[in-house]
DNA sequence: GCCGTTTTCGGCCCGACTGTTTTCAGTCG
């Protein structure tokens, strides 16, 4: 079973629980562990069998047995036995927003509510404002929730930071600015944002309220205020600003970058302390004191800094406490891209122009991977293609100085796991990118054999996108990735973070794992034109949140030290 | 239910908003 399935009941279990009336505390417990099994780059069924998924954070001797009998019997018999008395469909009920466990709870109990359909109905019937607690408004907003189609997606990192960066901009040349910054999981960096969160100090909090409203981008202010504003955009993503004072900033902008999860392991952190932190100072012994800046928040706490893409209660506290949090890989340490696209395959641009976009963009090197003969989609390159590629490339090379194309190609891993061109023209290249894009299907013990096959051939230098998931869209195929990484490390063969902004494959807990097995991970833009060499940045930001080091990423090194890791 | 440089028992983040109340519980981020 997958860690997300387990974790899945775990989260049941938790609402479950919570519909009960349990204490909270034994609610968040749950919901804890489910984050942990979650987030865990290794297999916890396997750490389960092997007695040690008490190991995870938050995870005690109960959850543990609670593991291992799922595992056994693909049930939690506490989940069971309290699906006997609260109906299943109520945890659903739960998601819609005002309806938390106790007034869900209540639904039950005074109209007999066991599902969405069932609340639809009693909605209609004007039956809700009978019970206790609900009124005319309350009716409304379950009505206007059901017929809004339930939660709105989450949107990509690219489209929300394109969006949060605009609004930023559009506001930081505003008069009544002192401070502007964005803020929230798009500052963090993560894969999907649900909202924008932007955090200024301002002369003029009600100018800047105003020039927010009337920002291009905006399509309707939802409320608004002297602290600040709440808003959607065009495309119908909330946006939240927030003004508080310039001598707050530090705790505003610390408070709304979050992660909640992070935060709250500051606070309980900070208590132990004596510190009581909110988003408007840190007190002591009832002073308050406020912070301009983030540095001094973590300071005041007696932490070192923590960047915006660690905070999200992985044991970045513990390792700012001892001064061990990781010196991360930037955007200026990248050296070259080593897979891209050209007109020869499915690419946009021809080579000269891929080349001279990416020198332009400060890379040394550039890597030429156009897809191979069973792509199957659009162009391919027939073998005697590819041998003109790489007799294309060399001249091409012989024009330039202090840049350098590489010719590669991106081979297709059969099913059998061997790929689609003979070794003797893949030892003719510089390098070469296996990957999968076919048989999305197989059994996980044949994909996982599958990719160990391609891991174990010696030309290959890379798996590109190793999982194959497209975020939101499709889920990573089955494959082991215990052991793709074991092989990996074994055989010195890179793994790729895929900075297409719907890939990020590796995933950070992935390539997290990876890093620490000592597996070289490679951060490629997978450009299929000259503008999307810049999706870099967002491969950068999976690194990041992965705790990569400079060291950790390959090609951070010059061709010429890459290559050496990589003996042919 | 978990966890321990103040604890193996007694804690477990902080503040704002909302609706339906006559002083606040529930919900949210």
């Amino acid at each position: 079973m997958k860690n997300s399935d387990i974790a899945d009941h775990f989260e049941e279990l938790a609402a479950l629980y919570e519909l009960d009336g349990a204490v909270s505390y034994r609610v968040i417990a749950y919901r804890t562990a489910a984050k942990a099994i979650r987030e865990s780059g290794a297999s916890v069924a396997e750490m389960s069998r092997q007695g040690r998924a008490a190991e995870l954070p938050g995870v005690g001797k109960t959850i543990a047995e609670k593991v291992a009998a799922l595992l056994d019997t693909g049930t939690i018999p506490a989940a069971e036995k309290l699906k006997a008395k609260i109906p299943v469909g109520l945890v659903e009920i739960t998601k819609i927003p005002g309806l938390g466990p106790k007034r869900v709870r209540l639904l039950h109990t005074e109209i007999g509510v066991t599902s969405l359909d069932d609340l639809k109905q009693a909605a209609e019937d004007g039956r809700l404002k009978d019970v206790a607690g609900f009124g005319a408004k309350a009716e409304e907003n379950v009505r206007a929730a059901l017929a809004d189609g339930g939660p709105k997606p989450r949107t990509l990192l690219s489209t929300a930071l394109a969006l949060g960066e605009e609004l930023v901009e559009g506001l930081r040349g505003h008069p009544a600015v002192l401070r502007i910054e964005l803020a929230g999981s798009a500052r963090r960096r993560a894969e999907t944002c649900k909202d924008l969160d932007i955090v200024a100090a301002a002369s003029d909090p009600a100018a800047l309220v105003e020039a927010f409203g009337e920002l291009s981008a905006i399509d309707e202010v939802t409320s608004s205020g002297q602290a600040g504003a709440k808003a959607l955009t065009h495309q119908g993503v909330p946006v939240d600003l927030r003004i508080v004072p310039e001598a707050s900033f530090g705790n505003l902008l610390q408070h709304f970058t979050g992660s909640g999860r992070h935060n709250e392991a500051l606070r309980t952190a900070a208590v132990k302390r004596g510190l009581h932190v909110s988003e408007y100072g840190v007190t002591e012994d009832s002073v308050t004191t406020t912070c301009a800046t983030e540095q001094e928040v973590y300071e005041r706490l007696g932490l070192d800094y923590v960047e915006p893409e660690l905070r999200e209660d992985r044991g970045e506290l513990e390792a700012a406490a001892k001064g061990q949090l990781p010196d991360l890989v930037r955007l200026e340490d990248i050296r070259g891209d080593l897979h891209s696209h050209t007109v020869a395959s499915d690419g946009r641009n021809t080579l000269a122009e891929m080349a001279g976009a990416a020198r332009d963009r400060g890379l040394d090197y550039l890597a030429v991977t156009d897809h191979s003969a069973t792509h199957g989609f659009g162009n391919h390159v027939t073998p005697d293609e590819l041998r003109r590629q790489i007799e294309r490339i060399a001249k091409f090379n012989e024009t330039l100085d202090g840049f350098r194309v590489l010719a590669g190609t991106e081979t297709n891993v059969l099913p059998d796991g061997t790929v689609d061109y003979e070794d003797d023209l893949l030892a003719e290249l510089d390098w070469v990118v296996a990957s999968v894009h076919t048989s999305f299907r197989l059994s996980e013990k044949e994909m996982t054999e599958r990719m160990v096959t391609a891991i174990e051939h010696p030309l290959i230098d890379v798996i590109a996108h190793p999982t194959g998931r497209l975020i939101g869209k499709r889920e990573p195929y089955a494959v082991d990735l215990d052991q793709v990484i074991e092989a990996a490390a074994r055989t010195s063969t890179c793994l790729e973070i895929n900075a297409n902004p719907n890939r990020r494959d590796l995933s950070e807990v992935y390539a997290r794992e990876a890093a620490r097995a000592g597996v070289k991970i490679l951060i490629d833009s997978d450009a299929h034109g000259a503008e999307t060499l810049a999706n870099m940045r967002y491969g950068l930001a999976t690194a990041r949140r992965a705790w990569l080091t400079a060291d950790d990423v390959a090609n951070t090194r010059s061709w010429e030290d890459l290559r050496a890791l990589r003996p042919r």
